[in-house]
Formats: C-alpha cells, structure tokens, sequence
DNA sequence: TATAAACTTAACCTACTGGTTAACTATTAT
DNA sequence: ATAATAGTTAACCAGTAGGTTAAGTTTATA
C-alpha cells in the first residue's frame, strides 16, 4: 500500500490551514458560499491575493468553485478537513494521560 | 479579546503539521519518547536536518525537550494538538449535509 | 458598442523552508 | 588525557509563500 499520495494531500491540507486568512475564508465559508470578490473585502486582500489563497485551498481539496457568469461562487468541500481531522484524532485515544511518559521514559534509560 | 496571538500559534502548529517527517516524528513520540538521534535515523535525516523540525515541533509546542546529560530526550505535548482539533472540530457539526448548499445559493443569487 | 465588473495571469520582490556541509560545544567512555 | 558520542550552530543554496502592481480576459450593463 502506498501512501505517499495521501502525505502529500495531508502536506497540502495542513499547509493550507496555517494562515491565518484561509482559515478566515474557511470559516467564512462554513456560514455560506462567497464570491472571490466579497471573500476579498471580507479579508482586506486585493484580487490576485486572495485568489491566490483560494489556488491553494482548492487544491487541496478544502474548497470548490462554480463558475456562473462572470461570478465565481467558492463553497467548502468537507473532505479534506475530514482527512486533517482524522489524522489528529488518532492521537486522542491517551489525552487523558498527558506527559507523564517521559519521565519514566527517561528513569527507564538511566537503570 | 485579543486572538492574534492564538492565531499565529495556530499557524505554527498547522504549519508544523503540514510536513510529512514532522508528522512523522509525531507519531513516532505517540508511541514513546525519543532522543534526536534516534529521530534522525528512523527518519533517515542528517542531525541538523532533524534538529530544525524538532525546534519547529517545540515553537509550535506539539513536543518537549528534557536534557539528560548530553542526550536529549524528545517527547509529544498534547496541548497544541488539542488546540489545533479544538478549530477543526468547529466545522464538524454539518457534515452529515455535504455540499447542498453551494447549488442552492446560487439559485436564490439568480432570482 | 463602449464601459464596467469580476476575475485571472504575469512579473517582481522579500522572507522563509528544508536540506546540505563544516565547524563547534558539551558530555561520556577508554 | 584522548577520543568518541550527542547535539548545536553557522553559512550556504534552490525553491516557494504571500504579497505587490500592471496588464489581460470574459461576461454583463448602459
């Protein structure tokens, strides 16, 4: 099984949500589709700016655009935050017992 | 109330997650602790490469040194990750409903 | 038909990533 | 005391992010 595929959209997902902007546009998104224009507005970003957030959040799965006219609408796509979700939820099983490993880690080590 | 500083950890951490050795080395401290050379090699990485994604882990605080003599041992802090899920947990109230509204929209734009 | 609107693309810029090799520091072992 | 181990730091490099301004394209409007 190969899953360098999948790394790579993870890579990508990831990287999408650590601005700051397309996280505003996600959760923008999360209350309704936008225009590139209003998305544009909203976030105090010139055209090719955002359009250029919007590249990045599509190709990575996070978003989807339809053209109609001369308007693009952009709508969130939930499958990819899904995939970032799952991966961050496998490390919720022991959460409850936070650090504690380390120091008998170590203890373990030094006998 | 003031959520800038939030927001740029949230970048760190995400940033930090976008990368697949990272995410890697993640895991490898999920299951136990680690020193930085065992980190490099399992991630077959040279010391200063391994040693730039163990500082971005730590700034982004995903992870936690302990020197012990000259070994450093690594190990996983859960509270960023909790952090970084608390944000995609937000967007996962509707997902039963995938992307019916975006068709919708469009049409109530139209009239 | 001419003009405006809604993007898109190109070219440019500075800053940062993710790796490298080489040199350095601090601790442990012989 | 010398050498090996474990890690850090510095200097470098190609590639990319995230913004800019300017120009181009497609669709709607007056």
């Amino acid at each position: 099984m190969n899953t360098t595929y999948t790394e790579d959209v993870m890579d990508e997902i990831y990287f999408a949500l650590s601005n700051q902007k397309r996280r505003g546009i996600i959760h923008d998104l999360s209350l309704m589709p936008s225009t590139v224009n209003s998305l544009a507005t909203r976030h105090s970003l010139t055209l090719p700016a955002i359009h250029k957030h919007i590249r990045m959040l599509e190709s990575a799965g996070l978003i989807m655009r339809r053209k109609s006219g001369r308007t693009n609408f952009v709508s969130l796509k939930n499958d990819s935050l899904m995939l970032a979700q799952n991966w961050l939820m496998q490390y919720h099983l022991d959460w409850s017992s936070p650090n504690a490993s380390l120091d008998n880690y170590i203890a373990g080590m030094k006998e």
